[in-house]
DNA sequence: ACCTGAACACCGTTCAAGT
DNA sequence: ACCTGAACACCGTTCAAGT
């Protein structure tokens, strides 16, 4: 077994994972794409490919990346404080990167073999699992967590990286008031709850109400 | 106001809805370009531009189209029962076009202020409202229901239109069970309950847990 | 083993030109 | 008013060739 060569430069796997964040954050999904990551990282479109599979695989650990710091690292309190947690470091986490949310959907449903999806209900399904929740209803109480979260959370992330969420919201919520009284007179009167509702304690009422439904049940 | 002049044959905004929504269903998203477009209409993609402003408004359009169709129309029964009729219009919808998961989140979470949203928003809520919940929680409410409905179905849906959804979600169980037991034991237990999680009384039990919740919480 | 970069087969979108 | 279709500026990905 020979020595590994050191290299104070050269590519990796890392590197170029660290290079795609960087791009996302600024840039927005769009904003990356092989030329842009070849450019940053002086390289050649063949460099990357033999780091990584394509650029699935570089959302994938792109995201996994993001998401694995962050989680909250020991469980401290109960398991409702350790849900709320997790809740809100996800949440921070999308507020820091717009880009998460979308992508976090994605890996959700349509890579739930994939290394992200097992990482979030892991987190979250331990508590359900320690909250005393019968196991029948493990899959399917985890799984309205985890929704609600990355829903919601996804609902406040800018769309576009250069409007400040204040401005989003309010365009949003604006356009809900002008929908026809008689087609949508629900849709109207919630417009002003839509304005604010990324506020941290809304968010986490919501995480309470369902926590409500997910401990009431098995005790009827 | 000269009359409208009568056209059997001609592009119209309905007909180029129309053939992206078999394109969508026939051959998944990555099925539905501009070329396949105009090739199906038998036109230039200039003309498909004079009825349609991009590839988003068209991807929008036909969303909504089919979610438009596939809501009850009327109310029949209990706030309950209705609730639990949008969900499982929009579960078939989605296991009749499988696109559309992917698409429904996309338009709740990066376009809010188009039609689709707007639409499923209403069709929900104004149960939440008749179920007596209390004013301030129904956005919340409602986005909790909302999530989970199409999150749900959405990892029910396949992500390749040609594998089945048993062998789908046989192939993630499978790789939930083989994650490593120390850092993942939550995961791995309930890989079996994800087996069948489609099951439409699985869907419903986790809209009744919701419902719980939404209950439970106001009138303590 | 690792990297280069031209080339390939695609995209969505535009626009001068037709009818 | 509506449609044609070539052209444009981009993609992700491949691969012979280098070191």
């Amino acid at each position: 077994m020979p020595p590994r060569t050191r290299r104070t430069e050269g590519l990796s796997r890392e590197r170029i994972v660290e290079a795609a964040v960087e791009l996302l954050d600024t840039a927005g999904e769009a904003g990356l794409t092989f030329r842009t990551l070849t450019e940053r990282l002086a390289t050649g479109a063949g460099a990357i490919y033999w780091h990584v599979a394509n650029k699935d695989e570089l959302l994938t650990t792109a995201t996994d990346a993001v998401v694995a710091e962050a989680l909250p690292a020991a469980s401290a309190g109960s398991p409702e404080e350790e849900i709320r947690a997790v809740a809100l470091g996800l949440f921070d986490a999308i507020e820091q990167h717009p880009w998460l949310a979308t992508q976090l959907l994605m890996q959700l449903t349509r890579n739930p073999g994939g290394p992200v999806a097992p990482r979030i209900f892991e987190a979250i399904g331990r508590q359900i699992g320690a909250l005393g929740v019968p196991e029948h209803s493990w899959f399917t109480a985890t799984s309205v967590l985890v929704h609600y979260i990355l829903g919601t959370a996804g609902q406040t992330a800018t769309a576009e990286v250069s409007t400040t969420r204040e401005a989003f919201l309010d365009t949003v919520a604006r356009s809900w008031e002008n929908l026809d009284p008689e087609a949508y007179p629900f849709t109207r009167g919630v417009a002003k709850q839509l304005r604010n509702h990324d506020d941290r304690e809304q968010f986490l009422a919501g995480i309470d109400l369902v926590l409500a439904g997910v401990t009431t049940r098995h005790s009827s």
